[in-house]
RNA sequence: GGCGGUGUAGCCAAGUGGUAAGGCAAGGGACUGCAAAUCCCUGAUUCAGCGGUUCGAAUCCGCUCGCCGCCUCCA
């Protein structure tokens, strides 16, 4: 398939570099508060495409993410609520990993924590000392980006351009401006650690670096974040990779749009920002996996009660087509018709499509579009057919569920199918309710209806029986 | 100042040289005891504006205008 690479700033062939097994890296949380629902877009978007090439690819994917539980954040949160730094870690990493599970995306294969590196990472910095890239002033320990020769091919800016319109504030004791912070001496009540250059902690962009390597070993396939980390984070992890060893670091970097409100940046500082937690809760994991899928994943998306509630119409429309074909279907007998396998030769064709679609840069839009086109199709079909050849639509609620699951898309059960009480007992109602309406008892047989109605399972009565659902 | 993104129907949004996908909303018709759903029909002579290259441009080039971002912690 074809990734935009940030790094070559253009499209190229992805595949991963051996065995059939791709190492992603995705930038993960600051544990210091709830996500926002701009952290969580290159959650959805990167764990699609996790999926997509496990399902579709036959790639086994390693997807790592850093769980980050010590930075200034932390601390001033701290010093706020009088809690410690470890317990605001933990509750807002316990809130991370069941946001995840509400959302429906799968966990990642390891969530290392920076704490858990320190030793490590103090470890990797004393080799950048002794290699003279990285430099001790007062307890803090600086990277020093002019030793590395292309600093800044990632994100496309020179070293002189930044220092001559730079906002950087000289002050502190580095030798450049961009020179970044791989440690910081701790002031009292912090949390610290022993080091070479006395206790203290490890700056952000160094976890990253030790972490993936030694999570994902020769497997340095893709990095990904929003593109908000270009520079400096990710521009940081490249110079330290190159500056401490000769092994190449990742090819590909992934990088997805910023969520915006109102036009503008969402930004916990800016107060233009909605929880995760709460969006979810209103809308329901498909309808906001759906809106955020159907912006390409490299392009600003703008955060809209419409677009959501637009996104909530287009997932009931495909919702509606597999619940009503398996409760007309999913028990019937028979096999496929001349007719039927007809349709399912068509239908083969927007997976074709889908596939296409995804390849190119994981274009989710024109592939939900030829799902929406699939749902047309299986329409079209369900009008016009009659009798056994109607067998062959349990054909497209397998091809819409195949196409769904990367996406997160369509995957929950019909309420119709199986031997629950709730399913025997609505289907007693729907023969009963069969008999009242052959004896134009209509006022009972729309009570039925609406009562039921009343309890969340709505009926519809077609040319092919009266089909049920749960609302 | 340096670097970058973006402007497509009422709204959302694909499409980067071959003659404008898809969704939402809206109107008309069919079907239906009614309802819901579904089907059919209705939409951009046109892609911010102007100019250029080309047989051909939403797509390439130039200029203008609007909006957003990075260069400082940030998904």
């Amino acid at each position: 398939m074809q990734l935009y690479n940030t790094l070559a700033k253009r499209v190229q062939a992805f595949e991963p570099a051996e065995n059939r097994t791709v190492g992603m890296y995705v930038c993960g949380p600051t544990v210091y508060d709830h996500l926002h629902i701009g952290n969580v877009r290159p959650v959805i978007v990167f764990s699609a495409l996790r999926k997509y090439m496990e399902r579709f690819k036959g790639w086994r994917v390693v997807y790592v993410q850093n769980v980050t539980d010590v930075d200034d954040k932390l601390i001033r949160r701290a010093a706020e609520t009088g809690e410690s730094v470890d317990a605001i870690a933990k509750t807002y990493t316990d809130a991370y990993f069941s946001l995840l599970e509400r959302l429906g995306v799968e966990r990642p294969s390891a969530s290392p924590r920076a704490t858990d590196h320190v030793g490590e990472m103090v470890e990797f910095i004393s080799l950048l000392v002794d290699r003279g890239y990285a430099y001790e002033r007062c307890g803090d320990v600086y990277f020093r980006v002019a030793k590395v020769a292309d600093y800044g091919a990632l994100s496309g800016r020179r070293l002189e351009d930044q220092q001559a319109g730079s906002r950087v504030e000289v002050g502190e004791d580095k030798e450049n401006p961009l020179d970044f912070t791989l440690w910081k001496a701790a002031k009292p009540g912090e949390p610290d650690w022993p080091s070479p250059w006395g206790r203290g902690r490890p700056g952000w962009h160094t976890e990253c670096v030790i972490m993936s390597r030694k999570y994902l070993g020769a497997h340095l396939d893709i990095h990904a974040g929003g593109n908000d980390l270009v520079f400096p984070h990710h521009e940081n992890e490249i110079a330290q990779a190159a500056a401490s060893s000769d092994a190449p670091f990742f090819r590909f970097w992934l990088h997805n749009g910023m969520l915006h409100m109102g036009g503008e940046e969402m930004h916990k500082s800016l107060g233009n920002f909605r929880y995760a937690h709460e969006i979810l809760a209103e809308y329901g994991a498909e309808t906001v996996g759906y809106f955020y899928l159907s912006r390409h994943y490299r392009k600003p998306l703008d955060y809209s009660a419409d677009g959501l509630r637009a996104a909530q119409a287009a997932v009931g429309r495909v919702r509606r087509l597999i619940e009503d074909i398996e409760s007309e279907l999913r028990d019937a007998p028979g096999e496929a018709t001349e007719r039927g396998r007809a349709f399912a030769g068509t239908i083969a064709g927007y997976r074709a499509r889908y596939v296409a679609a995804m390849d190119d840069d994981f274009n989710t839009v024109d592939a939900i579009a030829a799902i929406h086109d699939l749902v047309s199709e299986a329409n079209r079909f369900r009008a016009a057919a009659a009798g056994d050849d109607r067998l062959a639509l349990r054909d497209a609620v397998l091809l819409l569920r195949e196409l769904g699951e990367p996406l997160g898309l369509f995957q929950e059960e019909s309420a119709t199918g199986g031997s629950s009480i709730e399913a025997g007992l609505v289907d007693l109602l729907i023969d009963l309710r069969r008999e009242l309406r052959s004896r134009k008892a209509f006022d009972l047989a729309d009570r039925v209806r609406d009562q039921l109605a009343d309890l969340g399972v709505e009926l519809k009565d077609t040319a092919h029986g009266t089909l049920w659902s749960r609302r």
